[in-house]
DNA sequence: GGAATTTGGTTTAAAGTTAAACTATTAAAG
DNA sequence: CTTTAATAGTTTAACTTTAAACCAAATTCC
């Protein structure tokens, strides 16, 4: 429908063995990195519970259950389990949404934030010793691409 | 103690939040490919079947429990319950080792191998909509970066 | 050789996840 | 309106995973 037209400067594409073979060494990349991180978490942190922290301070404002559930592809019912030991440990709030009397109203606490800000500082020590592996190029590169895939991934997923 | 010395040359190494960004980034592409790839899997295999499948057909040979624990970073008993599952299957057979009394040892059946080929034919199609987003050579460097980043992860990990 | 330690594998309990059933509220159809 | 369908969140059972206890066999160390 919408392709490119061909031309002389087109680059090749890429094929489906060497995309298997590419998120595969993402899947292993990913197990090492996220276990490694995972260990070094504070405040009893799971990674979980940071992701959701983090994507609160990334994103700003406040997020409904079901909009988080959506965004990490997660379960209505983890997102419940997540979300009540956030709470219990008062890293956000919920709240009852005064529009929708279905609805919740999530939002990351001042104290939420402090946690999350240690949980980076924890990382970055725990990820301190690939500093000297990679170029600002490289990684720049490689976030390019990531961030690419990930919008790609992101709008074409069922569900 | 052994770091390279200054030079014009040398390139400006990533900070430790451009790591973070680019970890978080591998992690969330992660979820949605493994994801995607899960739902396509055929003969009823999970994530870490299939993995342990691939394992041993891009490597060869056979392997113990305990080895393929420590490769995929999961706990004995993890392994126990996914090599049980293979196993009733019929994708993997376990036999005990003659040399070694405690030690098992655990190899891929031809009906494993096949089962492992379907997998990778319905991933190739769970993938087929990402074939356009990324060059051949954007697709090799991506993996040139990941390799490096897994072999250096792989050493300094502890455990 | 015999005691103490280490190692490979299984089992158990606790925690997190999914899928599905269920409740309550809102939106849509007639 | 009123009935029907969809949506937000919770709960439950089944399953996977981890950490730790456990057993049996091999190693290490006197």
């Amino acid at each position: 429908m919408s392709q490119d037209p061909p031309s002389n400067t087109v680059q090749p594409q890429a094929s489906e063995a060497d995309l298997f073979r590419m998120f595969n060494e993402i899947g292993i990349v990913n197990q090492l990195s996220a276990t490694r991180f995972e260990r070094n978490l504070s405040d009893g942190l799971t990674l979980s519970q940071f992701s959701v922290l983090n994507n609160f301070v990334r994103l700003g404002g406040t997020r409904s259950p079901k909009q988080l559930a959506d965004a990490f592809q997660v379960t209505k019912g983890a997102m419940t389990n997540t979300l009540g030991k956030l709470a219990h440990k008062g890293f956000v709030t919920i709240s009852p949404n005064p529009d929708d009397a279905r609805a919740k109203v999530v939002a990351i606490t001042a104290s939420g934030q402090q946690a999350r800000a240690r949980a980076i500082a924890a990382a970055g020590d725990s990820f301190s010793d690939v500093v000297g592996l990679l170029s600002v190029a490289e990684v720049a590169q490689l976030i390019e691409l990531l961030t690419r895939i990930r919008a790609h991934l992101d709008q074409h997923r069922e569900l």
